[in-house]
DNA sequence: TACCTTTACGTCAAAAGTACGTAAAGATTT
DNA sequence: AAATCTTTACGTACTTTTGACGTAAAGGTA
């Protein structure tokens, strides 16, 4: 007896034909503004229950781009800058029943696996270039400050978690560009930089590490409306982005 | 009209009832050996094709226990020092007729998915306790040198080479204890490092570098028999591997 | 005994990282 | 208009790390 008006069922019905079963994406989308990271969370449909946005992988599709279109769709964006950073792949990730209670998913109606093995990805991105859309499971799709963050559906704030730590990480070899518009102060990067290590950075030393690295490259223009002496606009000079997709 | 009598049909079987389907796992088995790396390969049954060992994830067990579980069996050790490092997810990685065709498997008697999305990763072993020993697809299990593996089936050469990559960003972070005995001196410690890298160091900055990194701990002992100076033994200080499983 | 190789240290200079100084730009206050 | 304040865009000086190279002692071989 399944109920196929209930589009949640619709839905799995469609991804168990269409898609690996035991193996999903799981998506960190972060954002910058107002010095603060971002990340993009999905409003459960009549429910105030938060996740990540996710998907399935196609039969036919490679992993890196079911990431893609999983994000693009949430976000409005093409060309993502993506990153495979962990696999989540315990027997038991999380208390299914609970989750699918809160949910309100009729898991009696929808034949699907036991368990999911996630593929954590986390994208950068331009904060004012996403147009955020909900999937059909979810009513809502906004912004949500790192440090404001509820408590999630699934091990989605673990995920979050593992995201920053990879994104740290990553910052230690290479200056982040993707999640800063095309052009950017000196200053904002380095407010950029401090919001992900979590702590303040030197703006002379800093200056001087960016300059030496020898990819940014300054524009003629500068900063217009600052309360202050109009600082210049730099552009990143490593033309290729290097992620997948 | 399938034929049960062929062990690879009752493996697939098997698998394909117990295991999830679409994804695998794939073991780089690195061990160290007279100054050289070397990593475990399978001979396929009947064949003279090699691959990485590897296996696939039961239902109800998490990834980190089926990585741990298949090199296990070719190991004959536990509690392996293990690291996930990528995700092979492409539509296409290798031609799969002409590595069935190779393996001698009769495709055409067994269930099992169009394409695998493989979890790659690598192990750290101790040559010397490793007693190699095929599976039940495969007529022998053993070591080749790293720069003597054959042309292998699947995507396996690729698979490596990303391994290997992975293994060196490793080494920058912290000093690789795993592919040594127990106790060892600084000089065997040196060779590793040279191996692993690729090129030679200098041997009174080695040195300096792994005696400031505090992790060593001398013994009393010198290693016997050297033709010259008998060098001293060390041992890691560092008591807890960090790895999974 | 002379000689050679290897170990187990040491020295010194270059490079990178860190602390902090400061003049100029632009707004705000007196 | 002048003084003040904050911020930018540089610079200087010191410290730590890294890298090239020196060398005496240990143990074998010619």
């Amino acid at each position: 007896m399944i109920d196929y008006n209930n589009p949640a069922v619709r839905y799995y019905q469609q991804v168990s034909d269409e898609c690996i079963h035991y193996l999903s994406i799981d998506g960190v989308i972060f954002g910058f503004h107002q010095n603060q990271l971002n990340v993009l969370l999905l409003r459960w449909k009549g429910t105030n229950e938060w996740s990540l946005p996710g998907g399935f992988i196609k039969k036919k599709e490679s992993v890196d781009e079911a990431a893609q279109r999983v994000m693009q769709e949430r976000t409005g964006l093409d060309k993502l800058y993506l990153q495979q950073f962990h696999v989540f792949g315990e027997a038991t990730r999380y208390d299914q029943e609970e989750t699918w209670r809160k949910t309100t998913i009729p898991l009696q109606h929808i034949k699907w696996s036991e368990r999911t093995i996630s593929l954590g990805y986390y994208a950068l991105v331009e904060h004012s270039k996403v147009v955020p859309s909900p999937d059909f499971l979810t009513d809502e799709c906004r912004w949500w400050p790192l440090n404001e963050i509820p408590s999630l559906l699934f091990d989605h704030n673990h995920i979050i978690d593992v995201a920053i730590q990879s994104l740290r990480k990553q910052l230690t070899d290479q200056p982040i560009s993707h999640l800063l518009p095309e052009t950017f102060t000196i200053p904002e990067l380095q407010r950029l930089h401090e919001t992900i290590l979590g702590y303040p950075l030197d703006a002379r030393n800093f200056y001087k590490k960016v300059m030496a690295s020898g990819t940014l490259e300054r524009l003629s223009e500068r900063r217009a409306g600052t309360p202050h002496k109009a600082p210049y606009l730099y552009r990143f000079a490593g033309t290729g982005h290097d992620a997948v997709g």
